[in-house]
DNA sequence: CACGCTATAGACTATATGTCAATAGGCGGA
DNA sequence: TCCGCCTATTGACATATAGTCTATAGCGTG
C-alpha cells in the first residue's frame, strides 16, 4: 500500500475534484508526478467508487474533454476516519521499529547517528 | 507492505534467531500472533535470504526439529539502514496526510482533536 | 491535418499477501 | 506402543495490489 487511495480520499474530503486535478495534487503528498502513472490514479478512484467511498458525475463541459468529478460519500468519510486512525497506528509502529533499530542493545558500535 | 520484512530484519539486527522465535517476537511490533500465519514469516525470511540480506545455517540440535538460524549480512545491514530512512520518510508522509485530513480548511466540523 | 495537452479507460503483467496442507522430531498421556 | 499436541519449516495455490503500456477523444496551435 502506497497511500494512494487515502491521499485521494483526503483531497476529496477537502473538496470535490476530477482525476487529473487530483493527479497534480498528489505531488504535495510525496508522489513525484513524473513517476506516477495517471492510470493508477484513475483506477484508484474507480476502485473507491466501486467500494462506495466516492461518487462521480460528469462535470459541465468547459473546454477539452469531459471531466469525471468525484466527491466523498458518507461511507467514504467514515472509512477515511478509520483509515486515518489506522495510519496513526502505522505511525506508531514505525516509531517502534525505528526505536528498536536504534536500541540494538549493546556497547558495540558507539556511534548512533543523531540525524 | 505490512512491515514484515523490515521488522524481521530489525530483530535480526539485534540478534540472530530462528524463524519460530522471530514469529513470537513479532507481537512486539504490532502483529497479533493469532492472525499471523507462520508461513508468511518463513517466506519473508527466505525471500530476504534470496536477496542476500540475511544468511541461514542449521542450528545445533537441542530438542525438537531442527532450527534454521538467521543472521544479517553486511548487505542486509546496509539495506536496513536505507529501509529505516525510507520509513522515516513514510512517517512524515503520514504526518502530512493526517494534517491534511484535519486541516480541511473550513468552519465546518468544529471538532478536531488537538492530538 | 498532424501534434501535443488535457482527460479518462482498459488490458496485460508483475509482485505481494493470504490461505491451506504437508512434513518431521520430541514429549505426555491412554 | 500409538495418538495427539507443540515446535519448526516448507511448498502449492489463490487472491489482492501495483506497475506498464496502449487506446480513445476533444480542443488549441502551427
Amino acid at each position: 500500500m502506497s497511500f494512494l487511495q487515502p491521499c485521494l480520499l483526503v483531497m476529496l474530503h477537502q473538496t470535490k475534484a476530477h482525476g487529473y486535478a487530483l493527479l497534480n495534487g498528489l505531488e504535495e503528498f510525496g508522489f513525484s508526478p513524473e513517476l506516477l502513472d495517471p492510470s493508477l490514479v484513475y483506477r484508484a478512484l474507480r476502485d473507491m467508487e466501486e467500494a462506495g467511498l466516492v461518487v462521480s458525475e460528469w462535470g459541465a463541459v468547459s473546454q477539452g474533454p469531459q471531466r469525471r468529478v468525484y466527491s466523498t460519500t458518507p461511507a467514504g468519510e467514515k472509512h477515511l476516519e478509520e483509515w486515518v486512525a489506522d495510519l496513526r497506528h502505522t505511525h506508531q509502529e514505525i516509531d517502534y521499529l525505528i526505536a528498536a533499530y536504534e536500541r540494538v542493545g549493546s556497547t558495540e558500535d558507539g556511534g548512533g547517528d543523531s540525524g
